[in-house]
DNA sequence: GACACTACTCGTACTTAGTACGATGAGTCA
DNA sequence: TGACTCATCGTACTAAGTACGAGTAGTGTC
């Protein structure tokens, strides 16, 4: 969204910059997570020496914050016009997307004091759609808190499963952690998990365009009964 | 839940042992965070030397496991009768409750890999609660995902407004954030903050309830649905 | 009462982090 | 050519996690 022109390299003989001090850092996180990143590892995957990362970023919260700014950078922001319900949805679906490429970041996305301009463009626009759908000011602090819950808190609990939510993964973290538990102690976790988690064909993704719905559904119910109301 | 008896100090001599480093541990991290928790810093905080606390536990992962059974241990659980619904409501804002005292455990309640004693009786009386709703499986599921999505997306969000939520921090933090931003360039952002979170009383722990019996709402609707279908 | 034993505590030191400070060297322009 | 600039890096300091093994204070045994 925000274009990151290559431009303001006036001295080329610098290979590394900012951006591509935080893109290596981003891809670094994305292959190994965010504990393992630090500043010796990135400089590894940089080919360069750690201190020379500091010529472009003041520390490591720094880069932090900018790989934040880039995660939000990659979210579908709602269309200018259209439907609001269409862009409140397909926003959110693209937010689930993106923290799926990048499960390090869901806890740090909203939890970051200095907000970049990717963060705060996409708040806004955000904002703009929960505006356009004219629901009273109530209702749209209500939808936005609550759609935002529901997608990182889904998040999370997808960063969870067993990575790569490759079926077999999953099995296996199932058939290790639930299945050897002290017999019949836990009945109900071994049950769910025999007769769901291990069938064929399951998918806890699923459980988001349900849950998703089921909100948007209650938001337009509740806008309805408010007008009714007046 | 899980009642912590001191009992097993035989040998009394000592005076610490592994639930007080648990619970200095937690102590600790509800004062000052969980990144600034390292053990020396909790050595200092229970009045021993850094290596006296690898005596109780194999590591700091250990610590960190330990602690999220504890916060998983406060959390009330539904009880093994009455209604299904007051029993999924009340424990999602007990869990809530208790995220609020531990915000620095949001992000960690679902991916730890080694679940405590507290942690596995936990979500296994949750899922108690479900089976005894007589939903079908398909929509139990859904609903334990999106509920538990919810809250914990909610919590996330709650530990990322300036600290203890006493509306002074969050005036101030908005004004400070918001406020000053290049002229005209986040309009909504700026209505919202002025027109909304400015205002007095507001409290954005409103839509939990919200959201909450949004999503019950839904579930019980689609399970009408289901039922009438066949 | 002396002694060995055990459980607990801690001193020391090694490794891996973040990063301050200043040196080096390569290109640029006068 | 020489002065200047800027990117890079060497060195080193502080703070973490924690391995290893030494001290020590009770305890039970003869």
């Amino acid at each position: 969204m925000t274009d990151t022109t290559t431009a303001e390299r006036s001295h080329v003989r610098g290979s590394l910059n900012r951006d591509r001090v935080l893109h290596g850092a981003l891809e670094f996180a994305d292959r190994e997570g965010i504990e393992p990143l630090t500043i010796r590892r990135l400089a590894d995957h940089l080919g360069v020496k750690p201190m020379t990362i500091y010529h472009y970023v003041a520390n490591k919260e720094a880069i932090i914050d900018g790989m934040i700014d880039l995660v939000f950078d990659e979210i579908e922001r709602p269309p200018a016009d259209g439907a609001w319900r269409a862009g409140i949805r397909s926003r959110a679906a693209s937010l689930r997307e993106v923290l799926r490429r990048h499960p390090w970041a869901t806890p740090l996305m909203e939890s970051r004091t200095n907000p970049g301009a990717a963060t705060l463009g996409h708040h806004d626009a955000v904002l703009a759609c929960w505006y356009r759908s004219g629901l009273p000011l109530e209702l749209i602090a209500h939808g936005l808190a609550v759609v935002d819950a529901f997608v990182y808190g889904f998040a999370l609990q997808e960063a969870a499963l067993p990575f790569g939510d490759h079926q077999g993964d999953l099995t296996e973290a199932a058939e290790e952690i639930i299945l050897p538990l002290p017999t019949g102690e836990h009945p109900n976790l071994v049950r769910f998990t025999q007769e769901h988690v291990l069938q064929p064909g399951y998918d806890f993704g699923r459980s988001f365009d349900f849950g998703l719905d089921l909100i948007l559904d209650g938001l337009e119910a509740a806008a309805r009964r408010d007008e009714d109301a007046r």
